[in-house]
DNA sequence: ATATTTTTTGAGGGTTGTTCATTTTTGAAG
DNA sequence: CTTCAAAAATGAACAACCCTCAAAAAATAT
């Protein structure tokens, strides 16, 4: 009990630990490659191992089903965006163009970016992914609109989420070519009403020119 | 070539063609029951066929594959909701209050009902049959709405399009316990801005008394 | 009554997610 | 360096399931 624990190197991890987070790392990199080649459901457990390098009973150790590491990829990639949107946005003066900047940008990303469309199937699962990793930052750019007096949301969360399933229920339906992806400054207008802005500024928030996001590091 | 068509019946069909539509619905019903039981994913062919007193095989000259029967059981399920909601809209003066009633009535139904939960995994497939049953009524509605001057949509299908999703997003997040049933109305609020309207006048509309929804034909 | 076309059938093929007995690796102790 | 017990990795085997298809049954035509 009172022994010196000595097995606990001051904050930085065994070389298992670290190969083991490395392994993780490749499991979900492995993950998104192929779940973007094929599909999520397409994608087999097998061929995502053998890509990782890593034994397919193995996989199992990391995550307890298919859906835990498909929920996983999908964090990891949302995750990334949101970060990236942040880098931009973090520059602005009106809040309110900052949740219409990431309204706008993830619409631009999910509808254009081919890796997208084989994930848009089980949209449910991204959309929820993109809740839980945008949600923080999301949340508190609508927030921070309120106080501002631009936005009059009652429940930022409730808007979020209700534009998060609005947002990939889009980008589904251009995939599909139901819907001209032309249509994504309308839908961002839509969604932006949702926070209580007027539609006038909505629009005006929405034809706003829009600056470029930077790369993302995981991409080649 | 010329030969008379004594196989066409005025207008009524074969026997066989009429059992195999008594077979085709027998099908569905026994897929809405196990699916709404296990949910679609957990479902099975071959207990949907046996519940539909079919052979296993039987089942691919009626569906293509297990997706498209899945599709014709929530196509059947909102088609019927539609009609439904049509009985009690149509009595109504206000054009406004078509489309909220609408709005109020499916997230209710698909909050409440226990046979809907099991449905809500794959909630982009119900989404989709939403949108394709009910926009027919709904994008009216919201047309109504708008040349009354109540509504200002400038894409009744796109604001549709983006409420369907959000109806799901939002019914499984109270499914999951992670948003309380009673955030309901303020996702109604939420969802009518779409349209336009303002969020006063948007408040109005959802806190009106709700008119119950006539019970459903396929119900026991 | 017979022949022909249409429809039904359910056993089996082919995949795939997951498990688990076995092997390999690890790091401390002797 | 050797030993050893615990932890991690492995991939063959399992179970489940969607879907096909050769054969049988039913329906219709001759």
């Amino acid at each position: 009990m009172a022994s010196p624990e000595r097995s606990e190197p001051p904050a930085e991890l065994g070389r298992v630990a670290r190969r083991r987070q490395r392994n993780r790392a490749a499991l979900i990199a492995a993950g998104r490659a192929v779940m973007a080649e094929k599909g999520i459901d397409a994608a087999t457990m097998s061929e995502i191992a053998e890509r990782a390098d890593i034994g397919a009973g193995t996989v199992y150790t990391f995550f307890r089903s298919k859906d835990e590491l498909a929920i996983a990829v999908l964090e990891n990639l949302m995750h990334d965006l949101a970060l990236r949107i942040e880098t931009v946005t973090n520059t602005f003066q009106d809040p309110a163009q900052v949740y219409a900047y990431g309204l706008r940008t993830v619409i631009e990303e999910a509808t254009s970016d081919p890796r997208w469309r084989q994930l848009l199937n089980r949209s449910e699962v991204i959309s929820d992914a993109m809740f839980r990793m945008m949600g923080p930052f999301a949340i508190r750019d609508i927030e921070n609109a309120t106080r501002a007096g631009r936005f009059h949301a009652a429940d930022a969360a409730l808007t979020l989420r209700l534009a998060t399933h609005g947002i990939m229920g889009f980008a589904l339906a251009v995939t599909r070519g139901e819907v001209p992806a032309s249509d994504a400054e309308e839908a961002v207008v839509n969604l932006l009403c949702m926070t209580g802005i007027g539609r006038d500024e909505a629009r005006e928030l929405a034809a706003r020119p829009r600056p470029p996001l930077p790369r993302s590091l995981a991409d080649d």
